[in-house]
DNA sequence: CCGTATCCATTCCGATACTG
DNA sequence: CAGTATCGGAATGGATACGG
């Protein structure tokens, strides 16, 4: 699937939007981020999608590593669909978005927090070593020199 | 449109991806936001987009006040479309995005700073009030007492 | 109950042609 | 250059049927 929706864009926010930029994706990850749904049937019954659309999400989302698929033991046990730390590293999009949809489109009924301490958390536009939140109008894209290794 | 496409989903996120969560949106706004596109050809050459798809989703920006459309003065003047405040502030959707794509799929060719210092800027989970950057997997949500106004 | 698979209607998208 | 119109194909949604 990879290269096939946004050819030729040499950008990894487009590589990132191949994975999860398709209808639904988005929210069956914070289901499962959020909501720690890991059932076939949970996703359904939230959302609302049709079946064979999430069965398809959730077999891309095993194949790009973003979910495990753990089969359970017993006999008629429903498989689990559990977020790997790929997965997981996508809260900040999630986070972001919600941020977003809160302030300009329309409040919803969450907000997050540490749950070490319960503190509310943010996302935040940061100097990487600096302590001051940067100005969305002043963060600016800029080419890099080389690039850095992928995580596996 | 909002309320169409993932009805039932009391979900700032989901109201967010009813205005950027189709097809090209996010990439868009992206070069609106870090290439300092503003017209129709722009887009459509950097992009490899449908003209039809992306008249739709430029009446779309307008119309959902994300973008402002500016006719030119003289006649045969192209119009402008110019990012607002509430489109500008997606940034960090796209930052998150662009980080996690460079990180977990294959690195792309940008950076962000702050254009006021240089200096790199990143997404961080972060508390409020803290310094430390908050580990992704110690988030979570939790629903809020009251809702807080809409920003116009 | 937990999924998977299939059929069909609708929507979305891409390519092309065309207009001012 | 900035779109609009059209058409075929792909993706999606809904319903249902099917197997464990």
């Amino acid at each position: 699937m990879l290269g096939r929706l946004y050819a030729n864009q040499d950008c990894a926010a487009a590589f990132a939007l191949e994975l999860v930029g398709e209808r639904w994706s988005l929210l069956i990850l914070r289901d499962a981020m959020f909501r720690g749904y890991t059932r076939f049937s949970q996703f359904q019954k939230k959302l609302g999608i049709a079946t064979n659309i999430l069965a398809k999400r959730l077999e891309t989302f095993v194949a790009a590593g973003l979910m495990e698929r753990r089969q359970g033991g017993t006999p008629g046990e429903p498989a689990e669909y559990v977020l790997t730390q790929k997965g997981l590293e996508l809260k900040p999009v999630i986070i972001a978005l919600t941020q977003w949809g809160d302030k300009w489109v329309e409040p919803g009924p969450v907000l997050f927090a540490n749950r070490t301490d319960g503190q509310p958390v943010t996302v935040q536009l940061r100097e990487a070593d600096g302590d001051a939140e940067v100005a969305v109008a002043d963060v600016v894209a800029r080419r890099r020199q080389s690039r850095p290794k992928i995580r596996r």
